[in-house]
DNA sequence: GAGTGGTCTAGACCACTGT
DNA sequence: CAGTGGTCTAGACCACTCC
């Protein structure tokens, strides 16, 4: 015989699938829930619980229980990269008013929040591997937060981390308050002789840290997307690395690989 | 004042991040912390079961409650793509001892099952819409399972799909008997004159749905990444479309985009 | 104030693991 | 068999939302 969480779990969850409780619906009560089912309070918290953690429902106290809505994805594509290396030889002009992110959104600069913050550390022994430096070489750690002007959380956090040895000759490099920096990193590195030819893109799922919940403002039963982006220049040097974690339920990358022809 | 079950997840969420607890260890049980804390049963379970949903710990029942231990990774780049087109045409000898997954995994074929099926079904309105036929058009889906020999659950789930007016002038490419294919979908392709220009992948993340969770036995607290393949032909047609499902545990895909010189 | 979900208690019994 | 986590009950009180 199934649990009694399941079972109440396999129900709604066939209502939700049918379509007879839609997007936005509101499920019944808990209370509704421990009548009708005749099971405990904690039995029926424990069934939506699982709904919850599988990304169907979402609670709002004192409000009720919904089914969760689609959230309007954002799309992240790696013509971006190309794109980005073209922008950063563009008149500053052209730099100024367009940025990455608005060409992924399709969004105005009026309508994102951007913020910046620089942080000088040594690389520790995980870092110094990723990045084919020494321990403790000296890094300019950059953290960026970009949102909506119409929502309260960002929807990406970024940590990027340049070697200071290749970009200290620029000092305004290691200078936060020059952000945002029109034509971005790749203009940053642009103006220390640096081409970059390869960008590598690490991409795995799993649930977000409590922090990162809160700063994205995740709801439970929701993954992130974390991406580890390495850019290479025309020596193979490793330039830059950064780690961006990005909401899983609104957040689709597209890559598109070319191929040789036969 | 912070919440009971809470204080206790930070407790043992420090003890894990400081290290000492480390992978594989086991927790407290939970009436010693019922003990420690002067909390009930519930109270602490709902400490561990935060921890749970973080991935942080893992629940053995009878045995107790043990530090994640992270699983091998399985890396998946986009470099397969070129490598699987060139594959296509090599000579069956060679397309017979290897596939994408084994050089994926650095693999033989003997370490891995290959599971397929066939079924012919009709496009849904959403699927007709993602590969530009009309609803109803009639399809080929094959679903694929592929596992470790000494493992008990596959590591990914694959369903394919192709338009059968374009691949029925060979049977032999409706016949899920003919499975394993040497040379795969790509030399399927090729014998109906079909060369692919480019992979598009489409990557989001989201938890597991049960379903999901069973097949490939992922424990709570674990994500997945769902991968949406489609392959163009020289002609800018799409002549297939797969949806991959991964645990994001253990996955970790490499994107690699070369860029223009300057 | 009525209705909702969130937290917590005290305790019972079951199911699984290892000795 | 002892020890562990899994399920479930009956009920209390709190916190938030909306009218």
């Amino acid at each position: 015989m199934a649990k009694a969480y399941e079972e109440i779990a396999d129900e709604l969850r066939a209502q939700i699938r049918a379509g007879r409780l839609g997007p936005g619906d509101r499920l019944p009560s808990e209370s509704d829930l421990v009548r009708t089912t005749g099971r405990s309070g904690p039995t029926v918290q424990q069934a939506l619980r699982v709904l919850q953690a599988e990304g169907l429902i979402e609670k709002q106290h004192g409000r009720g229980t919904f089914v969760r809505r689609p959230r309007t994805p954002i799309e992240r594509t790696n013509a971006r990269h190309q794109w980005e290396k073209d922008r950063a030889r563009a008149p500053e002009r052209q730099r100024l008013g367009t940025g990455a992110t608005e060409r992924d959104t399709g969004l105005g600069v009026d309508d994102l929040v951007f913020h910046a913050a620089y942080r000088e550390i040594g690389a520790s022994k995980e870092i110094a591997a990723a990045l084919g430096v020494a321990e403790g070489t000296a890094l300019v750690e950059r953290t960026y937060r970009t949102r909506y002007s119409a929502e309260r959380n960002p929807f990406s956090l970024v940590t990027s981390l340049l070697i200071r040895d290749l970009v200290q000759q620029n000092p305004d490099l290691l200078d936060e308050t020059k952000e945002p920096w029109p034509g971005g990193t790749w203009n940053q590195l642009l103006t220390v002789g640096i081409e970059i030819d390869r960008v590598e893109e690490r991409v795995t799922a799993r649930p977000p840290t409590v922090e990162e919940a809160d700063e994205l403002g995740l709801p439970p039963g929701t993954s992130v997307l974390v991406l580890r982006k390495t850019l290479y220049d025309t020596d193979d040097r490793i330039v830059e690395m950064s780690d961006v974690t990005l909401p899983g339920d609104r957040t689709e990358m597209l890559f598109t690989t070319h191929l040789e022809r036969w």
